[in-house]
DNA sequence: TTGAAAGCGCTAACAT
DNA sequence: ATGTTAGCGCTTTCAA
């Protein structure tokens, strides 16, 4: 029973034990439970005996390592943090999803901040200078945040920049082609014999100079012959309600509608399916509508949602497998990943000639 | 000029700063350091100058405290740990913001960790056990998670738990009245004249004791006089294809189908707008629906969604603030808080008789 | 095969 | 008004 070494510490108050107290309670030094916890043991080749003795004491004292104390020893947290900017869009679930996924096959464990703003972001980022976590990946950017996270790297906490091309940056990245699908979303419209498409775009910072999209649609449209106007590029917040919002000005704006829209994600889809409802029209009949990034809701709308369709899953893995290899010290195989879409055929483009019930869960092309 | 001490660690290669760097540049020692960086200087009248050099010099390094050093020294990280189980659901987004805003008032960060199963809850909350966060608010429960989180609140890591009653338990929670809402719903489905009411309920584990919006489905129920019936209580997972195949399910399974149905939360019950529609009646006029949760893609669905609008924001934030309330030393004020919700009435349920483009936004009630 | 000792970077108590 | 000292709990040489 009591105390080996009397009742110093481990008989002060509801003190969380520590590997002394195990030491102590095994009967031997404080190296050795480290030893035997962290799966030294077999290396070193200790005692069978002995091994089984500090894991008896570890467990009967329901000892946890303190993780202060471990990172500021080992100069490692073990801890990737993946920073973004909202989690009202369901779209970064399964990036996260794939992030955790491949942490956790590398022994590493994700954890998610919400940083709303460029201000917010800035912060967080220095927060995570201090050791927080071992790693970044970061959704989003803007200029000042992309300088940020490039000194960061200098600085030895690695990171990864996901959703936008990083152009000349030091920065690995991982991104959908998001040119190739406006392009896409476009020429598909175009196919269906669209001319007068318009689109909706984010008008937050963060997607300040991500305006591949916006090109790929324009790219459609030019090589269809058919000439941009300004006046059918709409924009609005990222949301449901922005989506909702820009489309109305759309509608409100021009005396001679578009026929067809070209969203910049899915959440905005929605909103712009909900406006051209109210105006008392119809999708596909009056104005086809895709979308853009294929999150689950897309194939529960009424009527569904043609949507170019991004591996979300692989985004996050590979960022996150990005930051693991910097970690590792040998830099990443390739530094900057563009992966390919998908259109996604539904009911909204009217492409689904037939349109019955039964296709409505979505064709994959 | 160079060093007082000499070369030693300073000249190292890349070696972050760390206070005693600063101190060197600033000629004063490491305490003093410390003293004017937390903000003390102020209360211990350390003179002008010295608080002044010691800032410039910390900024010429670009110095940041290292966080596993001070939460070593100070016992406490600063962080609070939100702990759900996906984010899948944008309903977290607003539960998570509020929180956040909680926590930032009295200096605290969130960080969101995603756990998908008990098995990876109960490992999550062995690793937070270690001390990487001061508190854990935690989304969904299970008996096993439950008796983790007390005897962690024992071992001085207070916890608050979200959405369920707690029950007999000890731990804070913070939820709606989920019954009350059930009950709402579907007494609001009976004023409007429907007695064939369906249910869809959630099949995952973590509700498993989450009978509660049931069972005031079941209380209006009995208050009406309509008799339970067991065939139009379908389950399904937590998700839009859950509900989906639950909605499919009532409607192969019920020779006179239901004229109603209440949905566990507005995920599952855009879910089922969607097998309805498949399979080719119309909501409301074949049959009405109403959810839960409030999520805002309810006002953009088509049509758009009559549901039970659950406080968010007061949800995450009161959560927060009773760990918070825990790790200064005074029990919460409230140990269990049950916010009301509201009823939102939209299209789905056919309540909106005019039912105009103009209405569907939703009244709030 | 195991133990002893040093030290990660910081803060808090105690001296001046 | 500032400096000295000790120590948070762990891992990791080095010694035995």
């Amino acid at each position: 029973m009591a105390g080996t070494a009397g009742l110093g510490r481990a008989a002060k108050r509801r003190t969380k034990p520590t590997s002394i107290d195990v030491a102590r309670a095994a009967g031997v030094s404080q190296a050795t439970v480290s030893l035997v916890l962290s799966g030294a043991a077999r290396r070193l080749r200790l005692s069978p005996e002995t091994v089984k003795r500090v894991q008896e004491a570890a467990l009967s004292l329901a000892y946890i390592p303190n993780h202060a104390a471990r990172s500021l020893r080992q100069r490692r947290t073990k801890i990737v943090s993946f920073v973004l900017s909202t989690l009202e869009n369901p779209y970064f679930g399964e990036v996260v999803g794939g992030a955790q996924q491949a942490a956790e096959a590398r022994g590493y464990t994700i954890n998610v901040v919400v940083a709303r703003s460029e201000t917010e972001t800035l912060a967080t980022l220095a927060h995570l200078r201090g050791g927080v976590a071992d790693g970044v990946v970061m959704a989003g950017r803007t200029p000042r945040i992309v300088a940020e996270l490039e000194d960061m790297a200098h600085h030895g906490i690695p990171t990864a920049v996901l959703k936008h091309h990083s152009g000349q940056l030091s920065i690995p990245s991982v991104c959908v082609d998001l040119t190739a699908g406006g392009f896409t979303a476009g020429e598909h419209l175009i196919r269906l014999g669209h001319r007068r498409i318009a689109h909706i775009a984010d008008r937050s910072p963060y997607s300040e100079r991500a305006v591949d999209r916006t090109h790929g649609y324009k790219r459609a449209l030019a090589a269809a012959g058919i000439r941009f106007r300004e006046a059918w590029l709409s924009l609005g917040e990222n949301s449901f309600a922005g989506g909702f919002q820009a489309m109305q000005d759309l509608l409100a704006g021009n005396a001679d509608r578009p026929t067809a829209v070209f969203a910049f994600n899915d959440l905005m889809a929605v909103g712009a399916l909900h406006a051209i409802r109210e105006a008392g029209l119809g999708v596909p009949g009056d104005i086809a509508v895709v979308g853009f990034d294929g999150i689950e809701l897309g194939a529960f709308t009424n009527p569904t949602l043609t949507t170019f369709d991004h591996p979300r899953h692989d985004l996050g893995r590979l960022a996150v497998e990005m930051v693991l290899d910097q970690l590792d010290g040998r830099e990443p195989a390739v530094i900057e990943h563009v992966l390919p879409g998908r259109l996604v055929v539904r009911e909204s483009c009217g492409a689904g000639a037939g349109g019955q019930a039964s296709k409505t869960r979505g064709r994959k092309t």
